[in-house]
DNA sequence: TGACTGTATGTCATATTCGACATATAGTGT
DNA sequence: ACACTATATGTCGAATATGACATACAGTCA
């Protein structure tokens, strides 16, 4: 199983919290996940906060609706530039950034 | 001239701090520069820190020297994925990051 | 029930990013 | 001068992420 397949797997049914013990990730993946997922909430968070539609979002960053689906759930086919792209164009300072990534 | 061209020479010569006036970046594009040049500074920083040439770390992320390089100089052709991964495998935690991103 | 709105998921051709390689540049020591 | 080490830069085929599209799912309203 591949890591990229194994990744699928946890952005998926299990809080990665709780998902360190399964599967062979190793602790760099898991940071890279629980990153890409922080990024995922923050998103999500900002976009509901404006009252915006995926469709809306997808829009303000050239994408499209099921891409933004995808961004905030996490999926490993997202890439990080994306998401970063997508929550600056929702406003996010480099502040607003850090703070996603490391909640006080 | 397209963006990506742009960011290359922005990323190049100049530093970014003095160059929002430059070429007709939009400010969203500028943060993503800004955000770019901040993790390849904090890479470069803990690269050295901890005493490792380009080619060990570019072992320790299965990458190539010369990959390294263009992470540490910004070059718009690496993505912030990749800049995380790196910093990530040089023992960043989140908390890291979020300080590389928005140093207090 | 059906129509409508918003979100989720799978697929695919294209675009971007990748590691690798060659080569250039800079510094250091002999 | 040469040899050696570290870093920078350009290029390229292969790998990955992209937007777009179809379609499924969930909720709301009439």
């Amino acid at each position: 199983m591949r890591a990229s397949k194994r990744a699928k797997l946890v952005s998926r049914g299990w809080k990665v919290g709780d998902a360190k013990e399964f599967l062979d990730l190793s602790p760099e993946e898991v940071a890279l996940i629980e990153l890409r997922l922080k990024l995922a909430e923050g998103l999500k968070a900002r976009r509901v906060r404006k009252r915006l539609t995926q469709i809306e979002l997808a829009a303000a960053v050239q994408s499209s609706q099921s891409r933004v689906a995808k961004m905030e759930s996490g999926d490993p086919t997202v890439s990080i530039d994306l998401l970063m792209r997508s929550l600056i164009a929702l406003g996010a300072s480099r502040r607003d950034l850090a703070r996603i990534i490391a909640p006080k």
